[in-house]
This record gives structure tokens, C-alpha cells and sequence, in this order.
DNA sequence: TTTCATTATGTCAAAATAACACATTAAGCT
DNA sequence: AGCTTAATGTGTTATTTTGACATAATGAAA
């Protein structure tokens, strides 16, 4: 389910007690047409979006319980999960606002007290999910991550704390792995770690430090199709990059 | 109060209603004679030590409890805190040891169910800190990191897991300005960078850095004391050091 | 005044980064 | 077949940053 800030009462309740006062929001993100997008819902009967998330159960960790969310969401399994900060502010929306924006949905008497919500953020290969919506949502769609529109709760902020995280996690550790296919082109991953810096990066040096790092291998194989020069394919060399993902770059000086 | 990991009745429960099933844990960290130090308190009648924590008032915020738990703790109201790790496994540790060992401070009837802790931590000036123990414990003191006996609950866990974090900070962010008093030497930061490292520095290549951030500002005055060559004195330039913090040394490459 | 402990400081080699331009080639068009 | 278009693949050089290394200076104590 979206998280509706301060949670409702869940469809499956009686089948899995809750923990209380406490949600997940998921920023499910993927690479598409040199774009990074997000994955959002739409609420029933509504023209109001939110990030998806949902309540962790009592006999689950949080960790599964961010799993469970994104398998519902995506149909995937196995992705790159990552918790970036707890929003735990007393008031963090208009609750009246929402109660009325949401009122087809949800009955205003049933939102419970405040919610915390743990925010993680999960890296995705775009063409592999089958967007899903929830039980509270009747689309689940990709946004390009410029041209978010304005959302319910404090999902926009939660969008752009996300991001910042994901930045700097770009900055000593790789990222690619889970965003793209199996097989891709140098530029594709050029241009996802543009996206990401939101600045261009020159051709030869990118090349040179991607080399650098041993995290891809080039195939013999090239990309045919477009009225240009046929780009190399590769494939991440899976021990050394979870090697980067684990070391890092980390250094201080 | 320190956090009995699943939160038992607290003292002040009639005035302060608490968000159910959620506590934080504050790894509170000085630096004191070349050693990273952390706050721990030890539980009335027992020699069981644990992380100082609590549970989260309905009416704060989470970074509201966090101050106000290192408030309680050490009696400092400015300080450098850090949100890093959200420990939601359902089973983190032990419970019927717990009880056991805890039974003359907490009666074992009054264990809730399972709690999701939110890790802290904050980077305080040493000789500032009044550690003060809570109603549950009867003596607060700062043990050298590098030799913190077996705690309760999983509190050693989530001391790794934070020292994992601060060296990540201190990868692209300056660490110091709420880890030594106001003046200090260079020699001093060296050490402390040293001691979050865990490796040594050559003292040019670090007092180069350390200039070229621009973080430090040196005094006319030296400090007189040892029986060696007095050092100078150094304070950080604040401005220049919230810069850091914010835009950091966040590179690609 | 001697000794001891610690601090302050500069150079050079190596590595990493940043800046920069052009030949190649697949596809589409004529 | 030949031309055009669009994107790819690639190497060099200057600059900056990092890492390695050793000695003179000075305050206190003996």
C-alpha cells in the first residue's frame, strides 16, 4: 500500500497485526530513455500521486517489509535496497488536507495518529517491472525524476532527500548494476551517471575511470541499429563491482 | 532511559505517550587522550553496560528525542547528530536473556513485543560532557572504543554499524568541530582523524589538506604545557566548515 | 647545558584528474 | 554506389592531488 502518512486501517489487518505508527516509503527508481525515473501511484478516483510504501508487519523486519513492497510494486525480487533516513517529524503534512483529498478512499475517521517513515530508495532495471498498483491506487506509473508533480505528504521531500543520498552514494561506491540491462553500452552508463549528477562527463575520462575500476567487461559483441558508429556492449564484472560496493572509494585524503 | 531494545514501561509513561514499538539508540562519541570514546551506562544492581537511548514521545519529533536523550545524558544542547541505520530486525537479540539478566531492574512481565530502533550518532566535545545515568541505570561512563566489553541487546552491533558511518562521513565530510574544544592544535585533529581511521597520517600531508579545505584558522598563540616544541593553536573557520559539511568532497571523479 | 619529547615544515615522484579534437562507422537517403 | 548524418571510440598533455620521506626547532625537566 502507499503510505498514507499516518497509516489506515490495511485491508489485511486482521491477517498480519501491524507495527504501529510506523511506514515505509519506497523511491523505486529506474533508467529509461536517459531518463531516471521514479515509480509513482495514483489514488483512486483521484488525480493525486504518492510514492508506494506501506506498514511494516510484526513478524517481519523492515528490511522484508521493503522487499515485500517492491515485489508487490515491480514483480521483482532481487534489487538494490537501500535505507537513506527516517522522517519522523510530529507534522509532516497537512493532515486535514490530505484527509479531504483522500476522503473517496479512505473514511477521515480511520487515519490513525502519526506515522515514522523509514525511506529507503531501490535501483531497478526499467524494463524488467510490471508496474502494480495497491489496493488504495488505481495506476502505478514511471515519472521522469525532472517532472515530478506534486504529491500527497511529504513525498516530494522525501524524493529529493533520496536523491541527495544517492549522490552521494555514487560518489565512492558504483551504481549501474541494477539500473540497466544486462548488456549495455558504455554511453548508456555515461549518460545514467549524468542523470544522476544532474552534470555532463566527458567520454574519455568516464571511460578511462570505469576501466579503472574493473567493474565492467567489454564484449565482443556491438549494438546495431542506429544511423551511427556500433557502440561496444559490456557486462559488470559482478565480483568486482560488489568488491566496490563493499571497499568503496572511500578515502580521506 | 537506555533502550531495552523492546521498550518496557517507562517512568513518565502516563506523561508522555510514546510511539509504540520504536526506539533510538545514541552512540554518543568523545575524543579523550588519543581515544574515541563512547558513552554507556550500566544497569542498576548488575555490571550489564548498554547504548544510552529511549523511546520517541508523541509529541516530538525523532531528531527531538534524539536531543533530548543526549541532553539528558551528557547535559550538552548543541551538538553534531547523525541519523545513520534503522535496526528493524524482528528478532535482534536474545529476549529471554535479557529478561533474565535485567530481571531486578525490570520485571519480565512488562517486556513489550519487538521494537525498530533508530541508530544516532552524535560527535561531542569530551570535556563538556556530564554523563548522567538514567532511571533504569545507575552509572554513565565513556569506555575507549577499541574496548567495549559485551553489551546488551545488540548494542555492539550497532556500535560497528556506526563507526562503519562515521568513516563514510569523514570520507567526504571534516570532522572535529563538535569532537574538540573550541582551540586546538593540529597534532590533535591528526590524532582524531587517526583514531577514526584507524591508520596513521603523515603529519605534512594531513596539515596540507586540512589547509587546502580551508577549515582551519591558526592563532598567533602556542600551547605551553609539554616538554617538547609548543604547537599552535588552531579553531576551525565555522563558515568555511559548514560549507564542507554541506557541499562536501563529493566527487565522481 | 644537556637531554628528551614533540612539533613544524618542504621537496619530489607518482598518480589522478581535467581539458581537449578527430577519425570511424552504421544507417538512411539519393 | 556514394553521400550525409549522428553517435561512438579513442590518446595526449597540462594541472592537480596524493604519497613518501627527514630534519631543525623548541619547551620542559633533569
Amino acid at each position: 500500500m502507499p503510505d498514507p502518512g499516518n497509516p489506515v486501517e490495511q485491508p489485511d489487518a486482521a491477517q498480519f497485526p501491524l507495527l504501529p505508527q510506523l511506514t515505509l516509503d519506497c523511491i523505486i527508481l529506474g533508467f529509461h530513455e536517459d531518463q531516471l525515473r521514479v515509480l509513482l501511484l495514483r489514488w483512486k478516483d483521484t488525480q493525486e500521486w504518492s510514492l508506494p510504501g506501506g506498514p511494516v508487519r510484526q513478524n517481519e523486519s523492515v528490511d522484508a517489509a521493503a522487499h515485500r513492497i517492491l515485489k508487490e510494486r515491480t514483480g521483482l525480487d532481487q534489487l538494490f535496497l537501500q535505507q537513506f533516513h527516517v522522517f519522523g517529524d510530529v507534522v509532516r503534512y497537512n493532515r486535514e488536507e490530505i484527509k479531504k483529498k483522500l476522503k473517496h478512499v479512505i473514511d477521515p475517521e480511520k487515519w490513525y495518529e502519526r506515522a515514522v517513515s523509514i525511506g529507503y530508495y531501490a535501483l531497478v532495471d526499467y524494463s524488467k517491472v510490471s508496474p502494480t498498483p495497491d489496493a488504495f491506487t488505481e495506476e502505478c506509473q514511471w515519472w521522469d525524476i525532472k517532472n515530478i508533480p506534486q504529491l500527497l505528504f511529504d513525498h516530494n521531500h522525501i524524493i529529493t532527500v533520496a536523491l541527495q543520498a544517492l549522490r552521494i552514494q555514487l560518489s565512492w561506491q558504483p551504481i549501474g548494476y541494477n539500473l540497466l540491462p544486462e548488456e549495455f553500452t558504455m554511453p548508456e552508463l555515461q549518460r545514467l551517471y549524468e542523470t544522476i549528477l544532474g552534470r555532463t562527463l566527458d567520454p574519455r575520462n568516464f571511460h578511462r575511470k570505469i576501466q579503472g575500476l574493473g567493474i565492467v567487461e567489454r564484449l565482443e559483441t556491438r549494438r546495431k541499429g542506429g544511423a551511427h558508429k556500433a557502440p561496444y556492449l559490456y557486462r559488470f564484472n559482478k565480483a568486482q563491482y560488489e568488491a566496490m560496493l563493499t571497499e568503496g572509494n572511500l578515502s580521506f585524503s
